[in-house]
DNA sequence: ACTCATTCGTTTGCTACCTAACGATAATTG
DNA sequence: CAATTATCGTTAGGTAGCAAACGAATGAGT
């Protein structure tokens, strides 16, 4: 742990990636002893509130690269967490179902929703507004300078 | 790429992560044909500005783990681009300098600072000294609910 | 009906991150 | 001075992210 005086003069950006991994090792602590990532909790949340899905609606929707999702699904797989069927219509596409492994794991599995609010809770509307603005604007920026194809 | 209505309901966090995954994409595309990875570059970048240094302080620095830094530190080694010696006072740390190949590297990488300029210029001072503030309070926040040894 | 373009998911290969454990070395304690 | 604790860096094993390429299936255009 470094005193005050390292991060005093971190950039925005700096303390984006901070909280952002802040984040993710609070949900990755939490999650662990039931074996489970942050990512793999997002996607089984997403299927929890949404019902069988089209992996390439989910990958959207969580907004994560075919390949990163492919690997993720692989895994909750193997883990006996998710079913993964042709669907029917596209043989191109695969629906995604929670088992009644995954619904029992998911029944068990803490409230993750308080770490949100342990980490935003009692901050000013006015100032959350401003933040998301300011981490929007800037993630429009960059991506406008991304080549996209 | 969805349109504007997704996004809407994205939490802090969610910006957080979005933001945070941007800048990380638009630094990695414009190293790649550098064949330099984000963290492989920030280590250079510590190297030029604060001379060799012993790895952990470097470590501590750039607030890497000292795993993910040995990796990192193999990876550029076998690039050349660092050396890695014992330390003299002290056999269990290593010294870490930037070698002829790493220096050259160096000058011919693109400057990546515009990256930041890129996606906070023009922003008031006041909503940046107000993200930061926002962030600043959820990292440290984060990281009292983490079960730290 | 055929050709070409696009989509979907997987695979390969890589970077990055992290926990846990280990061995070697140094610091601390009694 | 010996025993214990702490530190440093690596290794093993895992999760997560991404680009590029591939094959199979579907859609678009003629």
């Amino acid at each position: 742990m470094h005193d005050q005086s390292d991060t005093k003069n971190l950039s925005v950006g700096a303390w984006t990636k901070r909280c952002y991994f802040a984040g993710r090792a609070l949900m990755d602590e939490r999650l662990r002893p039931f074996d489970l990532g942050s990512t793999q909790w997002y996607v089984l949340w997403y299927l929890v509130n949404n019902g069988p899905s089209v992996q390439r609606d989910l990958g959207r929707a969580l907004e994560l690269e075919r390949a990163t999702l492919s690997g993720i699904i692989a895994t909750l797989v193997r883990k006996d967490l998710v079913a993964q069927t042709a669907d029917g219509d596209d043989q191109r596409q695969r629906l995604l179902t929670l088992t009644a492994t995954g619904e029992a794991l998911w029944r068990r599995l803490p409230d993750l929703s308080f770490i949100h609010d342990a980490a935003f809770g009692g901050i000013s509307e006015a100032d959350l507004a401003t933040t998301i603005r300011v981490l929007k604007s800037a993630t429009e920026r960059l991506q406008t300078l991304l080549r996209k194809d």
